[in-house]
DNA sequence: GTGGTCTAGACCACA
DNA sequence: GTGGTCTAGACCACT
């Protein structure tokens, strides 16, 4: 995994997990890498991984049993919101900054679909 | 104008900005306010739009006569890439982000649409 | 038996053990559950029981029989003094917290009449 | 400051500092000491420092600008709940404290006074 | 071995 | 000067 300059090593890390998780990659009360071995393979500090656990608990996505680890929720219904709830960001966030180039929501979809026809064309 | 934690005030105004000029609230040749003026209304440090102007400078976007203040750049054509430009990283973005949550982009767009027609009802 | 987060199971346990003894629910004399019993029936790690053990046995409020198991003390007085330190405690803490909040005895007292008063209504 | 052992330093400097927001030692919108200078002052990591700012941020208790600070909301509401809240915490705590050494409410009370009256006596 | 806390010190972006 | 992020590495408590 490499990461991009600009946005911090933890928030890409997170989304990451996220979407692991949200894609079943990882499962339902599956246990997550350590935070050292996790810190080994993204090559990145303990902390920072210990960091995204933190943050990744906060938001009722994975939970820590005390010297056993950290582990995905088992409840199902909070996955399922998961992966809604990141679609709809990236879609309100698409149609407001269209909307600020005074793009209409008509238009923007006019637009994907004219990509969409290119990609079969390649 | 209320300014969005996490994004750095400077980029939030430079984007705005760039749509007045894109959207042509700003035309090719006027004359942008004064740092100082616009510190003001932003009620933001003047280093701040120093910054800003001088970004938007080194994307060719405005420039400066010294004395006078700066002005919208004069040739459309570089306008006209402008907004191009930005609708185009704005979609790109769109289909990565959806790319990841592994919702291609048919099915993107079909979520568009629902939404659509979604607002005629309201 | 549920646990708390952010409280170590043992000193739970210990608790836990502590009021049980001081209820004379477990009387003077009385032999504990084996440590593996009791992991099982906490749904805990046996080492995390052998530590209650070990740490109730350097309070002498058990003691260990080689190879008959754990018993609670017989010298009744210890007992009676469990019940009165952990009391104590539990005031002491009480009045302290209360005072940093600028909260006087008085008012303390004060409030939990009114809390007493409200029990009856319900 | 002292810092108890036992108890996450970070946690002690959190409640330091919302007992003197409560007590309007700190008064509404008034700007914390930076991270650095708190650090000096308390003998404690800028890191340490950074952290509990962060969690009393989550907390709604301050709030940052950037590159000016930290400061304490200026909502009066959330900081008259804010010491209700502490109180609260306490004294329920202290209530099932007790009841688990089976000691009602009312002898807990009568224990106070007496506590109360001793203190006269000296 | 697990995560949690802390120190020391660095660099960065922001105002 | 401000907070935010990150690294390196330590120690601790818990299981």
């Amino acid at each position: 995994m490499d990461f991009k300059k600009n946005i911090p090593i933890y928030l890409q890390i997170i989304d990451r997990l996220k979407q692991d998780i949200s894609l079943k990659i990882l499962k339902p009360g599956e246990k997550l890498m350590s935070t050292r071995e996790l810190s080994i393979k993204f090559k990145v500090n303990p902390n920072t991984v210990s960091r995204v656990y933190k943050e990744l608990e906060l938001e009722n996505i994975v939970f820590t049993k005390r010297g056993m680890g950290t582990f995905v929720v088992e409840d199902e219904t909070i996955l399922k919101n998961l992966k809604k709830k990141m679609a709809s960001d990236i879609i309100t966030k698409f149609i407001c900054d269209m909307k600020d180039l005074n793009i209409s929501l008509e238009e923007s979809i006019n637009m994907l679909k004219k990509i969409e026809e290119d990609q079969w064309k390649i």
